[in-house]
Parts: C-alpha cells; sequence; structure tokens
RNA sequence: GCGCCCGUAGCUCAGCCGGAUAGAGCACGAGCCUUCUAAGCUUGGGGCCGCAGGUUCGAGUCCUGCCGGGCGCGCCA
C-alpha cells in the first residue's frame, strides 16, 4: 500500500497525522471538521511545492491564533523526511518544499502504477447512473447530440477512474407523438417502396432518406397489406419496426464516437409496465400529485390553450415555478410523467444519478429534479442528482457558420463530422471547453497540425516520446531507473507537474468535469515540450545525451512516465494515445 | 413577464465546489531556425475578472440587485 501510495496522497495522510498529534497533545480541540482543508500546489512556485490552509481554518472553530496553530503545525510536519522546509506566510499559509528525493521517488511510483496512476478510490465502489445522449429515436444522430455524447462518456470513464461503478443509460423515448410521426413517414417510405408516387414528403413527417431501407423491408415482408389499410392497423407495427432500425443506426453512430452504453430504457416499456401510474398512486398518496388547473402560459400567446383540470404533480414544493402536469387530457402521460417514474426506477439500482442534457431542456430540470427529492427522500436524504446542462455547438467551417436545417433533413449528421475529421479530434475538442459554456467547433481548425490545436499538441507530445524511445532504442539505450538521482532542477519541475495527475483527476471526478483532464494533458504537453526545447540551444539538456549513457537512461525514464500519464488521461477522454504522427 | 447558462487581456478561453502578486494560446513588439521531429523556440508589453452592494481573516469564485449576450417557457419532446 504505502509503496503505491502518491506523494498527495501521503502527504494529506500525513497532515491528517499530524492535526492527529495536535490533538492528542492538547494542542488543538478535538472533533473539529477538516473537510475545508486543502493541500495543493500554490499558484505561485516561489511560494513553495504544496501548500495547506489547515491553520487557517481550523483557527476559528479552535478559538485559536491561525499562526500559532501553524507554528505548531510546522513543528510537526517539519519532522517528516520528505520536507525540506515548512514555512508560515501570508494570513497563515504552510508552504512546505519536498525533497527531490521524494519527487524522484514519486517518478518510481508513478512507473509502478503505471496505467493506474491516477486512479483512486474516492468514489469507494458506489455506483453512479450516467444517463447521457438519449436522443429521440427519429433519424439519425446530428451534430446537436455529440457535445453532450462526448461529455458523458468521458465523465462516465472520469468516475470509474475516480473508484465508482458505472452504469451508462439511454433514455429511449419510444412513447410520445413523436414516434407515431415516425411510423407515419415510415409508412409513407412503405407506400413509395410499393411503387406509389408520393411525391414530396409532406410537412410534418420526417423527410430523411434513412427510412427507405425499413420501409422497403416492411413492403418485402407485408406486401401491400397495409398500403390502403386504416393507421390503426399498422401504427404500433410501423413504429416498433422504425424505432428498431433508428436505434440500430444510433449504436452505430455511437459506435463511430467509440460510446456504448450498459442499457437502454424503453419508455414505453416503462409505461407498459406501468410504473408511471404506480407512481402516480405512490405521489396521491403523500397529496404530491392532485387535480388542478393550471394558468395560461406566459410570454406567448397559444390560440388552442383552454383551461382544464389535470393531474399536476407539487414541483412548487421543491422550488419549481409551477405544478406540473403528468397526465394529459386524454388519460395518456406527459414526458414528464413518465420521465418522474423513470428517475425513481433508476434510483433503485444506483446511488447517485447524472442526466448529461442538451441546454434547451433547461426549463425542466426544476421539475424532474423536484420529483427526485420527493420520490427518493421519503426515508431520509434523497438520492444524489445533478443534471449536467451541456451548452450549444456551432459548427463553423473556416469561420463561416454551416448552414443545417432540421426542416429539409438536410443537417449534419454526427457520422459526416467523424468521417471527416475523426473520432479523437471530435472527442478532444469537446472536451476543451467546460460544457455550460458555448463552444464553436470549426471542421478547418480543428484538423490542423499546429500548436493551436490542443488536440494535435497532447497527441504530438505522446507522439514525440515514442519516437524518441524508438531512437533511442535503434542506439541500444532505453529508460532506466538506476540513476534518477542524476536528474536535475528543470526536470525535477517536470515530476512535479505530472505528480499533480492524481488530485486533478480526483477534484475532476469530484466536481463532473472531464474537461478538467483535457485542460491538465495540454499543460502538460505544453511543459515538456518546453522541456524538449531546452535541447535546441543546450545540446546538454537532449534526453538522448550520448556523452552519458546513465543521464539519458534516467531522462528517457522520466519521458517514459510523462507518455503514461498522457496515456491514463486520454484512456478516460477516449482518445487515441497515437505512437506517430 | 419568468427560468437556466454565460460575461476574465484586442480575440478564443482556463482558473482545481473561498486562498497569497489573476493564467495560457492567438494577435502585436523584439530576438532566434543547416533540428534528440522548427508540425517552431525565447522574450516583452497588454486586466476597475460586466456594474453596484453584501457575507469574512480572505471573493474572479458565495449571496442580492442591476446591465449585456445565449438558450428556453406549453397537456410538445
Amino acid at each position: 500500500m504505502s509503496q503505491t501510495q502518491t506523494l498527495y496522497t501521503a502527504l494529506t495522510g500525513h497532515l491528517a497525522a499530524a492535526l492527529d498529534a495536535l490533538e492528542a497533545a492538547g494542542t488543538l480541540p478535538a472533533g473539529l471538521s477538516r473537510a475545508a482543508i486543502t493541500v495543493e500546489p500554490p499558484r505561485d512556485a516561489s511560494h513553495g511545492d504544496l501548500a495547506t490552509n489547515a491553520a487557517m481554518v481550523l483557527a476559528k472553530p479552535a478559538g485559536m491564533n491561525p499562526r500559532a496553530l501553524a507554528e505548531a503545525l510546522v513543528a510537526e510536519l517539519a519532522k517528516l523526511p520528505a520536507v525540506t522546509s515548512a514555512e508560515i506566510a501570508g494570513p497563515g499559509f504552510i508552504n512546505l518544499r519536498l525533497s527531490s528525493a521524494s519527487w524522484i521517488a514519486e517518478l518510481r511510483t508513478l512507473a509502478a502504477l503505471g496505467a493506474d496512476y491516477g486512479r483512486s478510490d474516492i468514489g469507494r465502489g458506489s455506483t453512479v447512473n450516467v444517463e447521457y445522449v438519449s436522443a429521440n429515436p427519429t433519424g439519425p444522430m446530428h451534430m446537436g447530440h455529440c457535445r453532450g455524447a462526448v461529455v458523458g462518456d468521458a465523465l462516465a470513464a472520469l468516475l470509474e477512474f475516480a473508484g465508482h461503478r458505472v452504469i451508462r443509460e439511454y433514455y429511449v423515448n419510444d412513447a410520445g407523438g413523436q414516434v407515431d410521426v415516425l411510423a407515419r413517414s415510415a409508412h409513407l417510405r412503405y407506400r413509395e417502396a410499393l411503387g406509389e408516387a408520393v411525391g414530396d414528403i409532406p410537412e410534418g413527417l420526417y423527410p430523411g432518406d434513412y427510412l427507405i431501407p425499413v420501409a422497403q423491408e416492411l413492403a418485402r415482408e407485408f406486401g401491400d397489406t397495409f398500403a390502403a389499410a386504416p393507421e390503426a392497423d399498422w401504427l404500433v407495427l410501423f413504429r416498433t419496426r422504425a424505432v428498431a432500425a433508428m436505434l440500430v443506426m444510433i449504436r452505430d453512430d455511437l459506435a463511430l464516437l467509440g460510446i456504448r452504453h450498459d442499457l437502454f430504457s424503453s419508455e414505453a416499456e416503462l409505461q407498459a409496465a406501468g410504473k408511471p401510474a404506480e407512481a402516480e398512486a405512490w405521489l396521491r398518496a403523500r397529496d404530491l400529485v392532485y387535480d388542478g388547473v393550471l394558468e395560461a402560459p406566459k410570454g406567448k400567446v397559444l390560440d388552442d390553450w383552454e383551461p382544464v383540470e389535470l393531474p399536476l404533480f407539487r414541483s412548487t414544493s421543491f422550488g419549481d415555478d409551477q405544478d406540473r402536469p403528468i397526465r394529459k387530457s386524454d388519460g395518456s402521460w406527459t414526458y414528464f410523467g413518465a420521465d418522474l417514474a423513470y428517475h425513481f426506477q433508476k434510483a433503485q439500482s444506483a446511488d447517485a444519478l447524472v442526466d448529461i442534457w442538451g441546454a434547451d431542456h433547461a426549463g425542466t430540470v426544476k421539475r424532474i429534479k423536484a420529483a427526485v427529492a420527493a420520490m427518493t427522500g421519503g426515508e431520509g436524504k434523497p438520492i444524489p442528482f445533478e443534471v449536467k446542462l451541456v451548452q450549444m455547438v456551432q459548427l463553423l467551417r473556416g469561420g463561416d457558420p454551416v448552414k443545417m436545417s432540421k426542416r429539409s433533413g438536410n443537417f449534419v449528421t454526427l457520422a459526416d463530422v467523424v468521417r471527416e475529421v475523426g473520432k479523437d479530434v471530435v472527442r478532444f475538442t469537446m472536451l476543451t471547453r467546460k460544457p455550460e459554456a458555448p463552444m464553436d467547433f470549426d471542421l478547418a481548425k480543428v484538423v490542423e497540425a499546429s500548436k493551436d490545436n490542443p488536440v494535435f499538441y497532447v497527441q504530438y507530445c505522446h507522439a514525440r516520446i515514442c519516437s524518441m524511445m524508438r531512437k533511442a532504442s535503434a542506439e541500444g539505450l532505453g529508460p532506466d531507473d538506476a540513476e534518477l538521482e542524476l536528474l536535475g532542477q528543470e526536470e525535477i519541475e517536470l515530476i512535479k507537474l505530472a505528480a499533480q495527475f492524481p488530485r486533478l483527476a480526483e477534484a475532476a471526478a469530484v466536481a463532473r468535469e472531464p474537461h478538467r483532464i483535457a485542460f491538465f494533458l495540454h499543460d502538460l504537453a505544453a511543459a515538456f515540450h518546453a522541456y524538449w526545447n531546452l535541447g535546441n540551444d543546450r545540446p546538454e539538456k537532449r534526453f538522448i545525451a550520448v556523452q552519458n549513457g546513465k543521464l539519458t537512461g534516467a531522462r528517457l525514464f522520466l519521458a517514459a512516465q510523462l507518455g503514461q500519464i498522457v496515456r491514463n488521461g486520454l484512456a478516460v477522454l477516449g482518445v487515441t494515445a497515437v505512437e506517430e504522427m
């Protein structure tokens, strides 16, 4: 255990032990919350390698002077072999400097852990259900779905990396009016396949060509049985077949991005199993659903709006602006009514829920959070549930917007984009911006091979390390950890940056922000490239220094470990670590 | 009218759920390139962190109210 413990984990433990010692000595009152204590590198590296705010955080609840507490803590921390200096600064920070030996030891830890460096158990095996994509099964995936797909998938991997069990789930909206429209659209294509001249696809039906194959299949199987039949005879059959075909397409599209869900949950099956009705009964029994009349919607004039009594969920009791109907006036379930039951079902098999939604659904976050709180908070604390909103992506080419029109079916499909620029470019680029900020995706810029392009920059870092290893190998050289003490200050600085990966991965998982991994990799690549460039003017700083085989071995060992971190980070992001470019 | 998100250097954006003198790239200025891959490198200037209050040892970060932009508002999905 201690041999494979990373430096930050060890120091966090040492700090806790130091605080324990102060408690035992009676210097510090026992039982104070340490939740706000951090150990992290200071922004300004001149302050030291690590800083902790422990004295400032604990001073007030302990009723102590921060500097007096800091002095006591410094006395404890200075005893640690890894700590070469511990100083009090500013309002009560404790700045620590660590020995070169401890950084070199961290490099060995990195090598020992390999692909597991950065992995943690902060999730303690608890299960998180991540629902993402959940695009309507009415056509192929388009770019509007792409960002949420990538963010959700990377988040799922990140949570696994942090020790959670993860269920990757896709909610199939196969019960609403949109799939009836799909069935009618398929029926039209079916008549077309039978030889009928159907002309232009009417307004209100899906115009895309992608329904032609499933319609042809129906024509082969059933002949003209349903050509003139009333809708009631074929609607369910056509809907079922068309939805199934759309899901095959969607899975293929997702596979292009390297995404595979564990579970596809069907809204229709949920309804057939009576889950929404169960939920309604449960909520009615607690007076959380009642029959009431909604006010007319604001800000928009609806000519067909009329007040009518509907079963309403008391979402206002949980912070929503309005109570929300769970069934329509014809008795069928609203999207929300089914979604409520669906989230209750998900909560049965997970310890926490995360939904990744497009920003256009932001208006429904409050009601679903209200519903989850109501349905899972019955016997104590509600299940942790977060909705991550992913903002729009504007598709550009060379700075000009790419025209898209849903109406004509002329949208840019995800498959088109992945085929044009590649999976790795799509995934990495989608993760180089925090998801709640809008993003431009320029088809021309994202494939540029220059340092302005973060995808290229990070992959080039890995490729450059691999290339160097091949070259060294050809000269009979290779990584060697026998004399890592030969590494100088510039190399130690690289280790310091690399050593932040584990705590950064933990923080990213806790915050549910996979993009932090992408930014870290970019920083690491920048540091590596900068170190590499030292060799341009100073040949003695080159990795392969023929005059000193032992030093070369140590530097190659360092480079190999940096490459390992890039691989680990890219693996979380689902991006290939290429070996040459 | 209401809700959510965003507002940080001329531009594109980071900023680790409150920490010390706010960072990176582009663009701009200066100097470098017959290479362990210059697909560049080094270096310099450039900021009332939208505005105004509040919370506290400490605010770009949290709260309130404005301003500006984006996305939404339904018995749709």
